[in-house]
RNA sequence: GGGUCGUUAGCUCAGCUGGUAGAGCAGCGGACUUUUAAUCCGUUGGUCCAGGGUUCGAAUCCCUGACGGCCUACCA
């Protein structure tokens, strides 16, 4: 204990965080206390993959030395030599530090390490006697001094808040996160690749918008100080893709964030991820095998095989996946619902307020059996299946269907029990996109908080042409949870949206 | 928003029907030249989430609040 060197910074520090100040004071006392000249030549990881297979004694002729960096996540010392396990990216790899290597002056100063300090270390790469591949080390330095000690070595971080909040000591703890987020970058990176080898251009429309649209969702409103106008952020991206390719752009796609101002639970986050893309000249029926198509491709580039696990149990998307209409699924389940109830508005509505459920008065039939299926019939869902023929009342961006304008070219995708995808074909009738905007402002007017505004421009872009045009939209987060079997959309968002800490 | 469970040392966790707080890891001191969550001996460390109440006495019982997990509602 150093108190009476540092009484101003001790006060609310506990003792470890003081010894370790002391120490950082010490190398600001006898030299560059944050260096920044080592450079090191090789990863944890290749390390392993390139020697681990090979004979002791050719390790030891083949005298290869290395440079390696990265956080002490493991010491042991034993006297006159120690081991010592640095992380880097990649893994972990092993360094063996005696004083007959690096001399004792070298060797005191590395008992002084703490774990979570990151050293960079040369020496030639060896084999223990048990085998492991390992680095007998003739340099090592102290880059950064860790002032905080890190959570227990062998349990890691396990609280959930702490995880969430200090996702860096999750991160440095923790494989397991540190594979889910390597699994996100990857699906991106593969539904780009994916994306870009068929010709799709990526775009980056507003994150803020004047008038939100392309969902019925409240939006996060902010305001421009110059402009003095009241602004947006974006609950969609829809209204702008499509302005796009009316514009010529016939194959787009955007990754990017949405905000909804709505309720936080393990499904949803304020913020989240969608991809969307838009394809002119196709349909709907289009969109469905082409989703196959790309979850199968990001399964195989990610995880090297279409099945997978998720919660216990086995999804397998190598299988077709199954197309249902809202009625045939509600009935594959629910076989009681016969065709006179699901069809007969009273009927329903009575089962519905029966059953507890609530619903839109004003719905139709489309509608009513669209608020039994989601009560009833979505979290059943596990294999993957398209849900088709969405109500029109609920679709106010498709397209009719040709031989029933009551209901839409429009599909969801479930896998797991959640919605993974929504597309159709998109309404690209400027009249009655403008006649399904003014239902909506009525319904916003009579207080639904969620319904959408009328946007003029986008009508205005319509009546230049939208060519017949295939759209749709998939939540990355959610993707992901299924990928990386993760239980909440927390466990794949970096920093995912907490209460203010104090 | 509602329900429910939780919050004890830097971390992982014990702590019974109320008697004034413990272990392991980390830290500190010592031993140890091939360890593997190293081991062995010794040892420091606490606003028991916060505030109120009951009681001779509260980590423990009651109330209020904060934060979080899970379920649920709106939604993707």
């Amino acid at each position: 204990m150093k108190q009476d060197n540092q009484p101003a910074i001790m006060q609310d520090e506990n003792q470890i965080i003081a010894e370790r100040r002391a120490k950082l004071a010490e190398l600001r006392n006898t030299g560059v206390a944050f260096p920044n000249t080592f450079r090191r030549d090789s990863l944890a990881s290749e390390l392993h993959k390139q020697y681990d297979e090979q004979s002791k004694e050719a390790l030891e002729d083949s005298q290869t030395e290395v440079k390696v960096a990265g956080r002490m996540v493991l010491k042991r010392v034993m006297g006159k030599a120690s081991f010592a396990t640095i992380q880097d990216m990649s893994g972990r790899v092993q360094l063996y530090i005696s004083k007959d290597h690096t001399g004792q002056a070298a060797h005191d100063a590395f008992k002084q390490y703490d774990l979570g300090d990151i050293l960079g270390a040369r020496g030639r790469l060896f084999k223990t006697k048990t085998g492991e591949l390992s680095i007998r080390v003739t340099h090592i330095q102290l880059l950064t001094k860790s002032i905080r000690p890190l959570p227990e070595k062998f349990h890691g971080l396990t609280d959930q808040e702490q995880k969430y909040r200090q996702r860096y000591l999750d991160l440095i703890t923790n494989e397991e996160t540190r594979k889910v987020f390597t699994i996100r970058s990857k699906i991106i990176q593969a539904m780009r690749d994916f994306f870009v080898t068929r010709d799709y251009l990526e775009v980056e429309t507003p994150m803020m918008h004047p008038i939100p649209g392309g969902a019925t969702a409240r939006p996060f409103t902010t305001h421009h100080n110059a402009l003095d106008m009241a602004l947006y952020l974006r609950i969609a991206p829809e209204l702008y893709l499509k302005r796009l390719v009316v514009g010529g752009m016939e194959k787009v796609f955007e990754i990017n964030r949405n905000f909804r101002n709505e309720g936080i639970s393990t499904r949803h986050n304020p913020e989240f991820t969608m991809l969307e893309f838009y394809e002119a000249y196709q349909d709907y029926v289009y969109l469905m095998d082409f989703t196959e198509e790309m979850l199968r491709s990001l399964a195989v580039n990610v995880l090297g095989t279409t099945s997978m696990t998720y919660q216990k149990r086995k999804i397998d998307l190598a299988q077709p996946f199954q197309r249902l209409t809202i009625t045939q699924a509600i009935q594959k389940f629910h076989p009681e619902y016969t065709d006179t109830l699901l069809n007969d508005r009273t009927a329903l509505i009575n089962k519905l307020q029966a059953m507890g459920i609530s619903y839109n008065p004003n719905d139709g039939i489309g509608g009513l059996q669209l608020s039994l299926f989601d009560e009833t019939t979505e979290h059943l869902l596990f294999e993957p299946t398209f849900i088709i023929d969405y109500p029109a009342e609920v679709s106010p961006l498709a397209r009719r269907n040709e031989n029933n304008p009551d209901i839409t070219d429009r599909f969801e995708l479930y896998i797991a029990g959640r919605e993974i995808a929504n597309g159709f074909s998109e309404l690209n009738d400027p009249e009655d996109q403008a006649a399904r905007f003014h239902e909506q402002t009525k319904a916003k007017e009579a207080g639904d908080a969620e319904a959408m505004h009328f946007d003029a421009d986008y009508i205005r872009a319509l009546e230049y042409g939208l060519p017949p045009t295939a759209g749709e939209g998939i939540g990355i987060d959610r993707l992901v949870m299924l990928f990386a079997d993760c239980p909440s959309i927390r466990d794949v968002i970096l920093f995912p949206q907490l209460r203010r800490e104090d």
